[in-house]
DNA sequence: AGAGTTAGGTACCATTTGGTACAAATCAAA
DNA sequence: TTTGATTTGTACCAAATGGTACCTAACTCT
């Protein structure tokens, strides 16, 4: 019928996510996104509209694969307390200056684009909601602390990934946590 | 001896501040710029170097500014509580979506600008030295908590600022932090 | 008043930007 | 093998970008 795509389109997808993720949007430019994404223009803008429609592509990807993985990370977790599982949230990667995809959204565009705004709540949402399962799994909270505790957990976790852009150093997060958890 | 300026610099910088504090700095182009700090080019590029030098001039001022005056605000607090104090952090400005310059400039240009990198991180430590004091007046934790109590609300703090540039909801920090404190 | 020095304003520039046009290439179906 | 449909690659484009050149304006000192 007609010439089949010679690129893998989530693999595309998540080339524009690693770039997106580390430089932002407005920081990458054309050549950078296409050659993340293992593109020539034609066959970008064919696939795609245009950049910012390649981001959020690039957003809902980070949604299916980091977030979803976070969250069932979260929901195994075989450790002994709710401390030690959370804890695996405030482990400085080997790259910890990409920080969050979500972060670095929220703080870059939340302010004036509605279409990222939405996403990243959204991801906020199911990262609080995973938080949230730990802590009643964990049995140590009333239900009535545990909602306003997974929110602030998840402040922290978005904190800690802020300030891992500009290089914080990192501290015994279980620990913390154990003392915020009470 | 020579023409006078007839701008005064630090207000120009405090312009500077705003647009970069709200727009980041990839996204402030030089009209955008120039509006905001009352400047024609020639004067402009005469008092500055270029856009970069205009931001780290901003970041500056808003040391001068902003975060000393809630150093200061937290240094003088007379509230009952370390809590009820430490709370005027997290309360929703007018304007949220600006959030807090220092989270939005780690976040854009903490990874590859050192000297953003350097004043953030200066900044960092101031807010979490007045975070440190309140705790240490209250006298509700031992000396040994202080440190990590305060490092864990400073991050606390900009998990708010960033989450606020998207438009999250408030909620009662008083209580919030209350907890966290024990 | 004239010279010297710096600020203000603007026309201009090279480069980079995101995006388009279009021809060549590659497949399936007839 | 021809036709039809779609992808791929690239030349091209207009607009926007940050920055400079340079002339004029305003002030001080002699």
């Amino acid at each position: 019928m007609s010439r089949p795509r010679e690129f893998d389109p989530e693999l595309a997808v998540q080339g524009a996510m690693d770039v997106f993720w580390v430089q932002g949007f407005k920081a990458t430019n054309l050549p950078d996104l296409l050659t993340a994404m293992g593109l020539t223009r034609g066959s970008f803008y064919k696939a795609f509209r245009d950049k910012e429609t390649a981001y959020l592509a690039a957003l809902d990807r980070y949604d299916e694969l980091v977030v979803t993985e976070t969250v069932t990370a979260l929901t195994n977790c075989k450790a002994g307390s709710a401390a030690q599982c959370l804890s695996m949230l405030f482990q400085s990667s080997g790259d910890s200056r990409r920080g969050c995809f979500i972060c670095n959204a929220m703080v870059e565009l939340g302010p004036d684009h509605p279409q990222v705004a939405e996403r990243t709540g959204q991801m906020a949402g199911r990262l609080r909601d995973a938080i949230r399962d730990v802590l009643v799994r964990s049995g140590d909270q009333t239900d009535e602390q545990v909602n306003g505790l997974a929110d602030t957990i998840l402040h922290l976790y978005f904190g800690f990934q802020a300030m891992g852009r500009s290089g914080g150093g990192d501290a015994d997060w279980s620990l913390r946590l154990q003392r915020v958890l009470q």
